[in-house]
DNA sequence: TTTCGTTATGTCAGTCTATGACTCTAAAAC
DNA sequence: GTTTTAGAGTCATAGACTGACATAACGAAA
């Protein structure tokens, strides 16, 4: 209890009238768990540890993040934002691949500033299991949301979904092979792999003849 | 130490010993999970009860599961295998995409005949974000093994990744609206849902020459 | 300043999932 | 028969979470 915050008003003074804003603690234990998987891996790390390094108890730990392994999802909410304002506000004419490659093409910028930290934090990921299934489902709800502005655009209701779909793995695959490898920034990775999925889809055009008995 | 295998030319009559076969528990837990899940949910649903209404102890439970989700996921094994060998087994010159789709209609029958307890089952599921994200990682799983049976032929490296998410969202998404509506059979959604993702491939045509500036 | 309302945090007890270590038992193999 | 072996029970415990209540910090109003 003893906790003096010295550390408050660091760079930003959010000025809104708000009593104690629990960001900072939020932070430090972000910090101190990232800190710890890296050290010692996610499963050999306890809730009560990262707490302790955060200079908190556990229960406060659990009232920031739902469980133990959100408190490595948390960027998700702004990236969110960006695509689906940049699906909204792309040309009309555009068809629903392109409206998505630009969009992702708008937050290169911002996954470039936040390499620094997203590629330890992969590295983590990779390894625990556990975290892969949460970064699944965070992947898939950001499909969804890409599916409903898509949707809001007048894209059809299926066809939404198969696009969201198919462009979030691309995307995906995009961000994996930049991490491996920065060279040329991320826009280089995601041409390439918009390229291959034209190929996949140039491929395609025998199959239909072909299925139709 | 003592293993004594049979040691003679054994490639079929390679049964090690094999004392109380411990299926039928096994089978009863997956029963009473089902069930369970259910009533009252997956949430509200212990591990001891499970155990209790299959008639074993809770300990057993998770000698036959890893953990308490897995109960309900345990089918992938012979779906993996199926698309598998008609991936590998597919005529030489189809594309990816063609591979795929043949795959998936030749695992219809099995899932045809699972309807009974697949349905059920999906309905515990999108109650349950815990499973939820079980399910993706599934899915991930065999998508994974969808791109190495795909390598296998030769398709490239990155291509197969590409087209084995691309192919398996489709699948999925014709799993799901069959689910919905068994009319016409699962055949009819799948032929639906890959006519809707040539229609995402064809819209993409003009897309390259826009890209480059 | 004091008081008051709001919010973050601490404290504590408890439930549930999961695992290690050991024993017991019944079936299979000899 | 005897031995082997794996499934299952028992006990103890760690670790992830949660509800309930108390306390401390802070802003704002008196």
């Amino acid at each position: 209890m003893t906790l003096k915050h010295n550390d408050s008003d660091c760079q930003i003074g959010y000025t809104i009238t708000m009593p104690r804003s629990g960001e900072p603690a939020r932070r430090r234990l972000q910090q101190a768990a990232v800190e710890l998987f890296c050290e010692r891996g996610y499963d050999q790390t306890t809730t009560a540890e990262i707490a302790a390094r955060a200079g908190v108890t556990e229960r406060t730990f659990f009232r920031h993040f739902p469980d133990k392994r959100e408190v490595l999802f948390d960027g998700q909410a702004i990236l969110r934002e960006m695509l689906t304002v940049a699906i909204a506000e792309a040309p009309v004419t555009l068809q629903p691949l392109e409206v998505l490659y630009r969009a992702f093409r708008s937050v290169e910028q911002l996954l470039e500033d936040n390499r620094p930290f997203s590629v330890p934090r992969q590295q983590v990921i990779d390894r625990a299991p556990a975290l892969q299934e949460r970064e699944l489902a965070k992947v898939a709800a950001l499909a969804e949301a890409l599916a409903l502005a898509l949707r809001q655009r007048g894209v059809g209701e299926r066809l939404a979904a198969l696009a969201a779909q198919t462009g979030m793995a691309t995307f995906r695959y995009a961000v994996a092979s930049w991490f491996a490898d920065p060279a040329g920034g991320l826009g280089t990775h995601l041409d390439r792999a918009f390229d291959e999925l034209d190929g996949l889809a140039a491929s395609s055009s025998t199959r239909k003849a072909r299925r139709r008995r």
